[in-house]
DNA sequence: TTTTTTCTTGAACATTCATTCAGTTCTTAT
DNA sequence: ATAAGAACTGAATGAATGTTCAAGAAAAAA
């Protein structure tokens, strides 16, 4: 009976996040989302509901690409070089975006809007618990490996790791950090030594 | 021949200060302001400029502050003892404001207004860089005291502490989260051992 | 062909935003 | 007393905000 949508539902959420991540929320625009997303106010509010709706469609569509990136940075290394390759990918991304923006879309609704609205502090918090949850896994399999010191107490480490990540996140919204950057993975490296 | 304002300069801009720090430049509007501050619009903009310009004014005010804590935080301490009264600070902070919000003014702003006004990030990267120079000067006085092992390299140490720091204040925005930032900060604590 | 259903279009809406300004009040200098 | 200067007051301004909705267009069902 219907007519199909004559836009991808994926590509347009693509478009919204990366607006919102530049931006951040309150100041993107729905003007800057239909600009960016290329269709009009009511395919957007018939699609993703409003604003807020369509943030969070954001953060889910997001989180689904940190998984799928996790998955592929994790394939077929060692527990120990898993959590390496995390940093190293976190320099790469930075070397590669010499200047500014981006950081971590998760970090930046963690300050934004979190402490505004609990279902989006949820999701971010589920976000975080992700992380800490691979960095302590690859830990004590890295341990029972003998490949990263036993002394270490996992849950200590994997915490420290979590906030160490977000303030690379931080840092890297600021142009011209390579050299800090650099400096901070050398001594998560030796941490696991 | 004038008339003396009926206002305190530093008080008005505390409360803008506390009003930002909670919800943000964006989120504020002049009218939150208004009625935190306690003073009508053409005060307002007599005295502070526009809505950008009370922003750097307050960010100016909490990098005094900020100063002014760190000076009361090392008064009297070895060097490694005022880091670590830096990290402990930050629990006590966490402790004493079960919840939410807070964090740091600098982090909150690093994300959410530098990348759009380079005047701005100028100030949050002169804040960061006041931090990273308090954590190396600490650091080799500490070594050449003998209290901090003198295998680590001060710049590195340095860089990572300021990650550190500013991933607690991350996770700080968010609830209960006081086993996570008690966790982190015993890892520092054995980096410097 | 006609009807039905859904999607698209973009102008229109009420609201909120940052900012201004004319009118008033108060203090000091003359 | 009077004049002058500066700060206060708060209603008014225009622009920008998020959101809605009536009219048009396309595909499938009758």
């Amino acid at each position: 009976m219907p007519w199909e949508k004559s836009f991808d539902v994926n590509e347009t959420l693509d478009a919204a996040m990366q607006v919102f991540w530049q931006q951040g929320y309150q100041r993107t625009s729905m003007q800057d989302l239909i600009k960016s997303m290329g269709i009009n106010p009511g395919s957007i509010y018939g699609t993703f509901g409003n604003k807020r709706d369509l943030f969070m469609g954001v953060l889910r569509h997001y989180q689904q690409q940190l998984t799928n990136w996790f998955a592929g940075l994790i394939d077929g290394k060692s527990p120990k070089n898993a959590i390496l390759a995390v940093f190293e990918s976190i320099l790469e991304e930075e070397l590669d975006n010499p200047g500014h923006c981006p950081g971590c879309l998760l970090v930046n609704t963690a300050l934004e809007v979190a402490p505004h609205d609990e279902e989006i502090s949820q999701l971010v918090q589920e976000g975080f618990n992700g992380l800490r949850t691979f960095y302590k896994d690859s830990i004590i399999k890295g341990q029972s490996r003998g490949e990263i010191n036993t002394v270490l107490d996992a849950n200590i480490v994997a915490d420290s790791l979590v906030a160490f990540t977000l303030g690379l996140r931080v840092v890297m919204r600021l142009p011209s950090r390579e050299n800090e950057i650099k400096n901070a993975i050398k001594q998560v490296e030796m941490i696991l030594e």
